[in-house]
DNA sequence: ACAATTGTGAAAAGAATATCACAGGGCGTC
DNA sequence: GACGCCCTGTGATATTCTTTTCACAATTGT
């Protein structure tokens, strides 16, 4: 059984097409944690994946072992080959590629800004920042430039299931004036503004400050001139081998943002989503699996 | 009993002295074939270790185990621990925060969905989708559903300025129908998908087949139904501790794809690129400095 | 020769596994 | 909207494998 080549991951890959649902929530639990998860005791496997103890029964005879124990001595025959090996190190991200693939070089400049952002970051801010976008009695402006919009309609997405009394303002569409003419004292504006940095942008805050409104920004290193009248700035890393500047890191901040917000406001957003919920049902927008 | 810092090998190295001849046989063997061997049946380990079975359960017990199982599960817990790579040293992510706090605890999910999603994707495919989408002479429709057309607008932003001959469609909006009136065979689509899985977009992608279009597909582990339909199947990992999922780890295959793009397609890019940069400038919709 | 260590064989206790029948649910079909 | 198929989980059970622990003999080293 372990004479063939490939490892037994790759063999669950190739055959993850023939699969049920239940059994790739099992595949992708055994990959998940390769191959120690595989190594325990049926019951267990099944447990952490959430799947019965059949299915993996059934499952492992399916992948053409004789059974359970079978599969474990596969497993462990490949553990003991890549352990004589050279010491298998996790240098590239994605392994199955050179190091010099462009999935590599972009994933280690990703992390790498996540590292810096998440080191610069003051914690008390992005708490302060969350507080002040979960408050409920001031209305919530969402606004965001040329590419940035697409940040800023992801947390408006997900603060409308939060919260009500919001709305996205993209900056560079003429329509905003119209928004402003609504703000006032104690309103929230969540700018985003990264380089390059928009006119557009930056007289909206000017206008939200004058109306005494308070301003978060999300801005990259270089720090976008709207700081000068943010009340918070929450600043990522946004370098990568391209072209172009990354939002990945930016959209960490904002999700988790929404993550921190939804935990505070939990008891008022769950009979929210739970309304969603049952309105999706409705309208059979969404299946439900497979 | 798993945990102290030092692994179970180490453990065994220390103890070295206090074992009796058959019991250091026994550890070197467990060493020598670490950590496969100990993962076995304890007579399997017994006898490539040529020791009897009672030596390796008097064994255990003398370093502190309950049993023979007991000793596996730490080894299991530790082969996880390895698994996870260098990166899971880094306890904490924001430094200033605990490591409780949700930036820490988000970020280490994040990082964790980078990593899997990395280890399981196939640069093969990757490449292979990125030829399709740099391809000139197909026309590009680029599709989202209710989260996911964030993405989809994203990853159209960026296209619009590397090739001509591209559209961005909602699926959930009604006007879909229209765009696929002049799609035909040889088109491609990127098809987003995440749970919760949306019968408007498998119905686009199963139209879009009908029509002879490639397929490239965004979806996360659980595999949108869509994935039937597509030629070439991107999944990222996208669980967090959140009430939603997380659409970082797509952003970041999202951002590798366009970098990967703008290098394949340089030459013509850099035109338009420059092109563009003078658009700007004319209609002073950004600034230069601060 | 004595004491400690180790192996043998066996038996009992305990787990883990394989399998079954059945029920519930999703999904496609008509 | 009703029917039927397929997948999946539950709970129970039989079976097989492991582990644990005996007592006792063999071996080794001192």
């Amino acid at each position: 059984m372990g004479t063939s080549s490939q490892t037994i991951a790759e063999r669950i890959q190739k055959r993850m097409d023939d699969l049920t649902r239940a059994e790739r929530q099992l595949a992708l639990s055994v990959l998940e944690n390769y191959p120690a998860s595989g190594l325990g005791p049926l019951a267990s496997l099944a447990k952490s994946a959430n799947v019965s103890v059949p299915t993996v029964a059934r499952m492992v005879q399916k992948l053409g072992y004789k059974g359970y124990p079978d599969f474990q001595a596969d497993l462990r025959e490949e553990l003991s080959a890549i352990a004589k090996g050279p010491i298998a190190k996790h240098e590239t991200w994605a392994g199955a590629a050179p190091s010099e693939h462009i999935l590599n070089r972009f994933t280690e400049a990703v992390i790498d800004n996540i590292r810096t952002t998440m080191a610069h970051i003051d914690p008390v801010a992005f708490d302060d920042a969350c507080a002040l976008v979960a408050d409920r009695s001031r209305h919530l402006y969402i606004v965001g430039g040329r590419v940035t919009h697409t940040l800023a309609e992801y947390l408006f997405l997900h603060m409308q299931v939060i919260r009500p009394n919001l709305t996205h303002v993209q900056s560079t569409s003429n329509t905003w004036p119209h928004y402003l003419l609504n703000a006032g004292e104690g309103d929230v504006f969540v700018v985003f503004d990264v380089r390059r940095y928009e006119n557009n942008t930056l007289k909206l805050a000017e206008l939200a400050r004058e109306r005494g409104a308070k301003i978060v920004l999300f801005t990259d290193q270089w720090r976008s001139p709207v700081h000068r009248m943010a009340d918070i700035c929450l600043t990522s890393q946004i370098i990568v081998p391209s072209a172009w500047d990354s939002a990945t890191t930016t959209m960490l901040l904002v999700e988790s943002m929404i993550s921190a917000i939804q935990t505070l406001t939990w008891d008022s957003t769950r009979d929210r989503m739970e309304e969603l919920e049952e309105l999706f049902d409705k309208t059979k927008l969404f299946r439900k699996f497979t």
